[in-house]
DNA sequence: CGGTAGATTGAGAGTCCTCAAGCTCTGTGG
DNA sequence: CCACAGAGCTTGAGGACTCTCAATCTACCG
């Protein structure tokens, strides 16, 4: 990992060479919704890997899209068990649960160096006013991101250990290449196998052992950070998985 | 359970009239809002227990707020293993993700017979539009609901059998309560152990020696459809659950 | 009085967990 | 150049939690 700022990808000054929104992978915006976001925004923001981008036990805090790097939600209970609620990558909106929430609240930490772009949160309710179609926007990004955790309880409460990491691995590789980080048939995976138990619910041994047996059976491959899935076919049948091709999302 | 339409609860043919509005646990609307909500609605619709009011594979469906009775959300394998991801009760915006998703579905049945408020799927936006209060308000929504996901996903990921069912009796008590549903102690309680087995992601049996030993040690109750919690402060220690009080949510 | 839905119980089998080491690789410092 | 430390990956063994299979029991209904 580099030292900060986080390797080369900060988020620019201006909207109009943002990489994300120029990579065809999100929704056009008029020139004015462009405009106003760029105002909306506060600041952007480098953080290190490791580092804690929303307490689990304060309110408040700000609102970011990520801009470039991989982070995580997730809850904790008070003896340390961790749970991964989804994976946050370019493009997500991130804090808007805090925004709301009943006190139901959950970390944010980053997984690689991560690049932000920073929004008022007391900004939010303008934005619904003055840009319906933003508003819309978000709701969108907010529905989305619960059909992610719906995905994941579906693992969590009812798929066996080999189910689980195979529906984890398809998962990200489609969101990876949906956002063109894919290359060669393989994305770059800077988790390592304590997150992957961490999201599915699974102890790092039984993940282990997991990961190792599918791999030895020729269906992925995990090496100096990348991940290929050698046999996508059959880690979609093992998964019982076969959502419909991913759609452009909206881009605050 | 009886015949349609269910029982003395119909949504009644003005929101001014609207038994949740008017019980004080939803924020106030102005009378502006409140009009264009009734005009917005289309109609309402009494549907039996056990009915499917979306199903898992079609998008599209409309969309419903719940005006009284239980329903749930679920997915389920091709083998048929079923995960109910959260239980809607009354006062829940249903269908919200069937109108952004990715194809990600879900479905949704009745545990009782319920009531519901229609609305058009293509009047969303235009509220967005005309109502931005409105728009935040089903954002909020949906934050919340993200966020009892985001619950159940820390329950079947790291809680044991124990812990989680006194986590469910906890969070559903709560949530009634709040509605104003509680009396004498207990509220009504018209979910079975194979509901309760499905949401927790515990097999039957597990889920009914479960209970037993829970009830067994004075934990809690349920008989003739009822739930009493007799040991809450036991039940939110077994739970590791201790959050803020719930607010007055939205109603649309 | 049979039929059905739901709750209960017992027994045996598995999946997954915890404990405990060992291994590999990388970066640091002498 | 090598010893050392730390992070992450691997492996083995035993045990615990949960699952499946198979019945039984109760309450309610036609």
């Amino acid at each position: 990992m580099d030292i900060l700022p986080p390797g080369p990808v900060s988020c620019p000054p201006s909207c109009a060479a943002c990489r994300l929104r120029n990579s065809g992978a999100f929704t056009p915006v008029s020139a004015d919704e462009m405009a106003f976001i760029e105002s909306f925004r506060s600041s952007t923001l480098n953080r290190p890997a490791g580092s804690t981008l929303m307490h689990e036990q304060k309110p408040g805090g700000k609102l970011f899209t990520l801009y470039a790097g991989w982070a995580f939600r997730y809850k904790t209970l008070s003896d340390g068990r961790r749970q991964i609620l989804n994976f946050l990558l370019p493009g997500d909106l991130i804090g808007l649960q805090q925004e709301f929430s009943d006190g139901a609240l959950h970390g944010i930490e980053a997984v690689t160096d991560v690049s932000l772009c920073v929004f008022p949160r007391d900004g939010l309710w303008e934005l619904f006013r003055r840009y319906p179609n933003l508003g819309y926007d978000i709701t969108w990004l907010a529905a989305r991101e619960e059909g992610m955790v719906d995905d994941n309880l579906l693992s969590a409460g009812r798929r066996n250990a080999a189910e689980r990491v195979a529906m984890l691995l398809m998962h990200l590789y489609r969101r990876l290449e949906h956002l063109g980080l894919a290359q060669d048939g393989s994305v770059e995976f800077p988790i390592n196998q304590q997150h992957i138990a961490d999201i599915l619910g699974l102890s790092l041994v039984h993940t282990n052992k997991t990961l190792r047996r599918l791999r030895q059976l020729g269906l992925h491959e995990i090496r100096n950070g990348r991940l290929w899935l050698r046999n996508p076919k059959a880690l979609q049948r093992l998964a019982d998985y076969y959502d419909a091709p991913l759609r452009r999302a909206p881009l605050v």
